[in-house]
RNA sequence: CGGGGUAUAGCGCAGUCCGGUAGCGCAUCUGGUUUGGGACCAGAGGGUCGUAGGUUCGAAUCCUGCUACCCCGACCA
């Protein structure tokens, strides 16, 4: 087998980087800071999409679309939000180009000055709730669930494809109450929406939790997490949601007349996942090889690998293989049959090996006599000739068995990682030499959690949901402390 | 945004110190033999050496600016 990846344990970061790239998921472009998301890594993400999607109809919600656009002066009206944004906004200033007095090209023109600058978005609270503004009179206007799929632009120092890119590509619900509980409520359901699509599709076991005040969405009053663990022990936030309190109504003076005939603010939530679930799904699961890929997120379930000499033999694979490919589609399996001559089985099956293709099944002469034929799985790299008989049902059990078997490996994975520890000596080891969760107590200030991050660069991840009471005292500080809180470095 | 590194054919690299007009592997194309884990032989095409200036008779090579990427920090989904 040929070495075509840096190893996870060469060199973690750079096998994310190369995987990426050779695995055809995405590239950089000419701009700096942004990805290009390659025919195979979008589709990926379109199978997200409409997973999530679906879950969001399901839970209520209905798509809409709002400007890229938001005027400078939406940004300044809640407080927290622009500090915690201003500093990564890209900003609108000019709407017309000309072409140079000395034609050595074109240049902004100055006169084409507009009146008021405009922010691209980084997030739409602002844009969205100056429109809710008009939306909302009575509590029968009431809730409002809209989610909308979209780009966004957050002007990043450093950035990492998928990981984080100054444009990527999300989704944000946003919606409107008339009472605390319902937006509480909301929040929590759609923080549980997102933990559930990643434990069953992307089949990545996540941790659900509150973020602390440092940790917090600007803007909001409590944001619930969910954290996954990449397999180098790094926490990788991979979806957020926020319960706004009345923060934006304020900002926005959206007011509405209760039941009671009362004139109050409206409640507010906001929740989202970028392209950096491209990120989790890549660091979840893959291996030395290349991708592994949940079933029920891959492009192909199946890559079906003819193997022939000459051309009649190749005619008669041909044919076998559509029938196969066929029978699988019948029962609502996706297939490649890859049936180019071009390429040698060989260098097919280390392809689809870097893919992350679930199943590979691959016949020749052999088979055909035999009526079997080989089937590989991605996750174990095992495989086995079987006999064709069954073939539409042994393919579909051992999809399900590929989707079971990589949740179960990584939660494994991250219970092996995970760590309890009372004492700054425990903690600075594991963080600093093996990696992974640490729960461990905390006195409860930020003051203690920023030097906690500048000791150790690890971050409190979160405040797990349904976290046990327990007395101790802080690992850092030695106050008080009545339960653990969820420490690691994070992406 | 600070420190370090890199930029030469589609990809990976040598050549740069010591200036003389560009080479290797993979990939691509043609023909043939092959096909159960990235085939082999023969031939062919492809580069104004990241970019803009400068020094020089002459620059991939020396000097300066700029840009992009990688690593390490600060910031963040």
């Amino acid at each position: 087998m040929g070495k075509f990846l840096t190893t996870r344990e060469e060199n973690y970061s750079q096998w994310y980087n190369e995987l990426v790239i050779k695995a055809d998921l995405a590239e950089n472009s000419a701009v700096r800071g942004c990805m290009v998301i390659k025919p195979y890594g979008y589709a990926i993400w379109e199978k997200m999409q409409a997973a999530l999607d679906t879950m969001f109809k399901e839970t209520g919600h209905v798509n809409a679309y709002f400007p890229l656009f938001i005027p400078k002066s939406f940004f300044s009206k809640e407080a927290s939000h622009v500090e915690g944004f201003a500093k990564e906004c890209a900003v609108v200033t000019h709407y017309r180009l000309k072409n140079k007095a000395d034609g050595s090209g074109i240049e902004v023109d100055p006169e084409a000055k507009l009146e008021e600058e405009l922010i691209v978005r980084p997030t739409s609270e602002t844009i969205i709730w100056s429109t809710y503004k008009n939306w909302i009179q009575s509590y029968r206007d009431l809730p409002i669930l809209i989610n909308q799929w979209a780009n966004v632009v957050r002007w990043e120092m450093r950035t990492r494809l998928f990981l984080r890119t100054a444009e990527f590509l999300w989704q944000e619900g946003h919606t409107a109450h008339a009472t605390q509980e319902e937006a509480i409520e909301e929040t929590i359901r759609m923080i549980n929406v997102y933990a559930e699509f990643a434990e069953k599709f992307m089949a990545v076991p996540v941790i659900k939790g509150v973020k602390t005040e440092n940790e917090r969405f600007a803007g909001a009053i409590d944001t619930y997490t969910i954290e996954a663990m990449m397999q180098d022990g790094k926490a990788l936030q991979s979806g957020t949601s926020h319960f706004l309190g009345q923060n934006f109504a304020k900002a926005f003076d959206v007011k509405f007349n209760s039941k009671e005939s009362k004139l109050d603010y409206v409640w507010a939530t906001s929740w989202g996942v970028s392209t950096r679930l491209m990120g989790a799904l890549v660091m979840s699961h893959s291996d030395d090889h290349g991708l592994v890929l949940p079933p029920k997120l891959a492009p192909n379930q199946v890559v079906i690998v003819p193997i022939y000499k000459g051309d009649d033999q190749y005619e008669i694979m041909r044919e076998a293989g559509n029938k196969i490919k066929n029978q699988l589609k019948a029962a609502g399996i996706s297939v490649l049959f890859d049936d180019r001559d071009t390429h040698k089985p060989g260098w097919k099956f280390a392809e689809y090996e870097l893919k992350g293709v679930p199943v590979r099944l691959a016949f020749g002469a052999r088979d055909m006599e035999n009526d079997t034929i080989e089937i590989a799985r991605r996750d174990t790299l095992e495989k086995q000739t079987i006999s064709q008989e069954n073939i539409v049902e042994t393919v579909k059990q051992l999809l399900e068995d590929i989707q079971e078997n990589i949740y179960q490996k990584a939660l494994k994975l991250r219970e092996q990682k995970t760590y309890a520890v009372d004492t700054w000596e425990e903690f600075t080891d594991i963080i600093e030499n093996k990696g992974g969760f640490v729960y461990a107590h905390w006195d409860g200030t930020t003051e203690t959690e920023n030097k906690i991050k500048e000791a150790t660069k690890a971050t409190i991840r979160c405040i797990p949901v349904n976290n046990p009471l327990e007395n101790g005292t802080c690992i850092f500080s030695g106050k008080p402390s009545n339960q653990r809180v969820l420490f690691a470095k994070a992406y």
